[in-house]
DNA sequence: CGAGTGATTGACTTAGATCAATGACCGTGG
DNA sequence: CCACGGTCATTGATCTAAGTCAATCACTCG
């Protein structure tokens, strides 16, 4: 669900963007909040700090992904925010942000709506992951994602990307493909994956 | 975050149980919305059902689980919801959230406030399962979980259950706990777990 | 007291991770 | 215009951690 969905127009006129280069620190935990990002390129990690120094990954969140949505109804961040490659993040201010919903409900509900969106998928993804089988979990995911025909998976990155979100390895990934293929329960196009038959159970 | 935290005392108090045996349907696609549920007792799956006719499973909500928020902004319900033991499910009605809503936008603020913690504890669920080492899991669990001391882990539900929430057959959690344990790495009580030294990296 | 469930451990198997190598592309800098 | 470095896609070989099957003990609850 790209951003022009639920932000209000307001606050993207008044974005800001910043570059980071890898390794270079967002925000801290603590930091008074200023506002939530999306990542505009790179990827960016969100980590806490246990006891004995080390580093625990709580996300890390690519392009087109947003970050810290909760700060915008908390005084500090919850965890640290670092760089993860050479980034670009687009910040929406907080002020702004809380100025719009106050002045149009519609713009509120609009991101209440887009967060419950965003539970629905994450749960669904986390489902997916209780599925132990690279087939079955390959199964779930296209019949989750075709497109109107019931039959026609729209491909939108790479096959490697898509293994990671699967929780595959991209080796697993493509041979998993490839013998749902050689059964004939998929064909495979460029950037797309058509259902053939079922295989009964 | 129990209910009482974000939940309108004027929705709570219209709140309606409903009793479903196993199998029985509470809602499916299509239907016009009423609200959303809690789960009380037992369990329901979010389902949707594919070209073949065969369920595929969004979601298990079990015991203390919310489900179908979304379904505040929507004129119909997105998926099927059926019992998958004999369960008990208290339903908030729509308009009366609504209603609080518009009437006090603290009680919307609390709620979108709820989902966006939602999503982060989500996001960090799935990060959780890139591990794929059963140890790294469970020590990133640990470590996520520790209390204010720093060192305390407070088990909630049975170790079963918390084996699922990991997405480890129990026996490899158990067997994984006993190893921690055997090399120091942690002390068990009851319904506790103590963080004892760290292994370096 | 027997049925049901959690906790635990043993033995065995295998699916998927890991390591490795190759070919196809693609942008780019000389 | 082309060679070169980088990434994706793909497949082979190997290994092992975790899944699966199974059995036992401790509890708890009617």
């Amino acid at each position: 669900m790209p951003v022009t969905d639920w932000l209000p127009a307001a606050v993207r006129a008044v974005a800001l963007d910043r570059k980071l280069r890898s390794g270079e620190v967002l925000f801290r935990l603590g930091d008074k909040t200023v506002g939530f990002y999306e990542v505009i390129a790179g990827r960016v990690r969100l980590t806490r700090v246990d006891r004995s120094g080390s580093e625990i990954i709580l996300y890390v969140a690519g392009a087109g992904e947003t970050i810290a949505e909760a700060s915008l109804f908390a005084a500090a961040y919850h965890c640290d925010a670092i760089a993860s490659t050479d980034a670009v993040v687009r910040l929406y201010a907080k002020p702004a942000m809380l100025a719009a919903f106050q002045k149009d409900p519609k713009a509120a509900q609009a991101f209440t709506a887009m967060l419950g969106r965003q539970v629905m998928s994450l749960r669904t993804r986390l489902e997916q992951r209780n599925i132990r089988s690279a087939r079955e979990r390959v199964r779930h995911y296209l019949a989750l994602n075709v497109g109107a025909d019931g039959r026609t998976v729209t491909l939108a990155g790479t096959l490697k990307d898509l293994a990671a979100e699967l929780g595959l390895t991209h080796e697993a990934f493509y041979r998993t493909l490839a013998a749902l293929e050689r059964t004939g329960e998929i064909k495979r196009g460029s950037d797309k994956i058509t259902l053939r038959r079922r295989s009964r159970v």
